[in-house]
DNA sequence: AGCATATATATGGATAACCGAATATTCAAT
DNA sequence: ATTGAATATTCGGTTATCCATATATATGCT
């Protein structure tokens, strides 16, 4: 289990946790699509990565903990932003990282877009 | 337009690979201290961290074998620089991270200049 | 109330990461 | 060749991380 997290707001992260936090490929392809999306709910990025809906719930709640991502309840869905007090350095680091790597979340981003499309999405 | 025609340099680090590598704090600090000095040999660091050799000296393999570091024997000691061929971004990742986190090398950044000084360093 | 959907958590087990201590290797100098 | 210093590697053990499965909570609808 993750790091107790106690102060809400504005905490200056560790960088030995924000890496370790994207030290896992789920969890940082999760994050660069947020960051890309603005927003999005458990079951969007269930269907984006074609895993089990815990596994991600689990990878989410780690990124919380850590303070990296913010979840607002709306209806029966949940959804997870960048959280706003972060420290500018650590939003360049991922933008970098985003910018550099487009291939990392190219195939469910494509899904992402593919499930806005026809297929009438469970989750919106 | 893609840039990498030299395929042996320019090695196009994983993101999740380099996370991990910065992941630990000792690698991480370690990593931002070579950043700093240029080179550094694994002595130093051992005297800057204040551990155990072998422990410095299993990181930096670690950081070698990610691709982050370069290593070269010069007589009894081995130099530890930043990989030259490494992209831009994550160059750019490890001085954002630098730059505000000032206080992660401040006390082994200290001790590394204590030895430069006066208590006549074994290693350089 | 009762059912369906969305999300969260708990459990047990496999794998990986880290560590300290001991041992190897490499080089320089006698 | 032997010694000593610097560095690298191996070994056993502990802890952390990740996963899949099952279950729990919460919301919405009828």
């Amino acid at each position: 289990m993750p790091v107790d997290e106690t102060d809400e707001q504005s905490a200056g992260i560790s960088p030995t946790i924000l890496f370790r936090a994207l030290s896992d490929e789920l969890r940082l392809i999760a994050l660069l699509l947020i960051r890309h999306k603005n927003e999005l709910c458990v079951c969007e990025l269930t269907d984006a990565f074609e895993v089990s809906q815990p596994k991600v719930s689990r990878h989410l709640a780690i990124l919380r903990d850590y303070g990296l991502v913010t979840a607002e309840r709306r209806g029966q869905w949940v959804y997870y932003s960048i959280n706003a007090s972060l420290p500018m350095w650590v939003i360049r680091v991922l933008d970098e990282t985003a910018a550099h790597n487009e291939a990392l979340i190219q195939s469910p981003l494509a899904r992402l877009r593919a499930l806005a499309e026809h297929p009438a999405p469970k989750c919106p």
